[in-house]
DNA sequence: GGGCTTACG
DNA sequence: CGTAG
DNA sequence: GCCC
């Protein structure tokens, strides 16, 4: 259920035999044993600081003064994602990945409801925040609209790693799928539901996780709330296991075949790419023939030896025009 | 209620 | 109608 | 089907 890592065997026992000091945090019960939280100093002041922690602690949260190893939140204000990371590491601390990062509001959020509140998208700093909170006050309830992920992809910056390979493999095959059955619209919709997940810094264990992201409609929580729940999802393995779905995926596997193609060959009741080949009625566009001769080679993927190789002969036929020119591959095998 | 990419062969 | 990025 |  809670997505909160720490254990909570170890709680109110270190901090008592530590520091026989008149700290105040020792004059308040512990209810909250899986959230110990440190509040960042930077922007936010000594005095608000000291006034925030003494807050939560009245309410029986655990909050740390130093970045010790029992802290799990990390709350900041009026800070980007990108600040927090780079104060982490000038900290004596080992893998400053295992803090949740967290807005101000999150906080705040806990003060109200006197309970440590989900880790939902809206409170945690993600790298493409600049600095979610600027529209709370310190006085007034707090604005939960910290933080809102672009409906448009190229206003997310998205980096190569996938934590949410599972729903996003389950949503491009029902993408396909769609577009095998010229739905263009529902297609869309999933491809737009796959890049928002691509985009999430963390795995969606939780419904609460997707809240407030866009391009998530009902289709696509059912996914979810299946994968989640059975660990893979029911839909995504009924189309592969889809008749149609399987026959459009081998014809338009071939260079110069699209869905229009794959539609008649279906129609005609072929079914497999061998009865395709097999049927001598049927009259191939020059680039199908190219296709079906270069088969394997045009699925079989390019490697990055294949690719340098490439890119040598490039260079050394530019070279031999312009000998200072410089000659660089582009796309993915740059990065 | 309209838009959902676009140009080229 | 299919490809490309 | 989501978003404006």
């Amino acid at each position: 259920m809670d997505r909160i890592r720490a254990p909570a065997v170890f709680s109110q026992r270190k901090r008592q035999k530590g520091i026989p000091s008149p700290n105040p945090s020792c004059s308040y019960e512990i209810k909250f044993n899986n959230v110990v939280i440190f509040i960042m100093q930077r922007k936010m002041g000594m005095t608000r600081r000291m006034f925030l922690m003494e807050l939560a602690r009245r309410k029986g949260f655990r909050v740390e003064s130093e970045l010790s190893d029992y802290v799990t939140h990390v709350v900041a204000e009026n800070n980007s994602y990108q600040e927090v990371v780079d104060w982490l590491k000038g900290q004596t601390v080992g893998d400053s990945s295992r803090f949740e990062l967290l807005d101000i509001s999150w906080f705040t959020a806990c003060m109200e409801e006197e309970r440590p509140v989900d880790v939902e998208t809206k409170y945690r700093l993600m790298e493409q925040n600049q600095s979610p909170s600027l529209n709370t006050t310190e006085t007034e309830a707090p604005s939960f609209i910290t933080s809102k992920v672009s409906q448009y992809s190229c206003q997310r910056k998205t980096t190569l790693h996938n934590y949410n390979q599972k729903f996003t493999d389950a949503f491009e095959i029902m993408a396909e799928n769609y577009e095998f059955k010229e739905n263009e619209i529902f297609c869309l919709e999933f491809l737009r539901a796959a890049s928002v997940l691509k985009f999430l810094p963390f795995p969606v264990t939780t419904m609460k996780d997707i809240q407030g992201l866009p391009c998530i409609g009902d289709r696509v929580r059912d996914v979810i709330e299946g994968i989640i729940e059975e660990g893979e999802s029911s839909r995504a393995k009924e189309v592969l296991n889809d008749e149609r779905y399987k026959s459009f995926k081998q014809f338009t596997s071939v260079f110069g075949v699209g869905v229009k193609t794959s539609e008649k060959w279906y129609r005609m009741g072929l079914r497999t790419l061998e009865e395709v080949k097999a049927d001598k009625t049927l009259k191939l566009s020059k680039m199908q023939k190219a296709g079906f001769l270069y088969y394997d080679d045009l699925v079989s993927c390019v490697s990055k030896a294949e690719a340098d190789a490439v890119s040598l002969i490039v260079k050394n036929t530019v070279c031999t025009f312009l000998p200072d020119a410089l000659v660089t591959i582009t796309g993915g095998f740059r990065r």
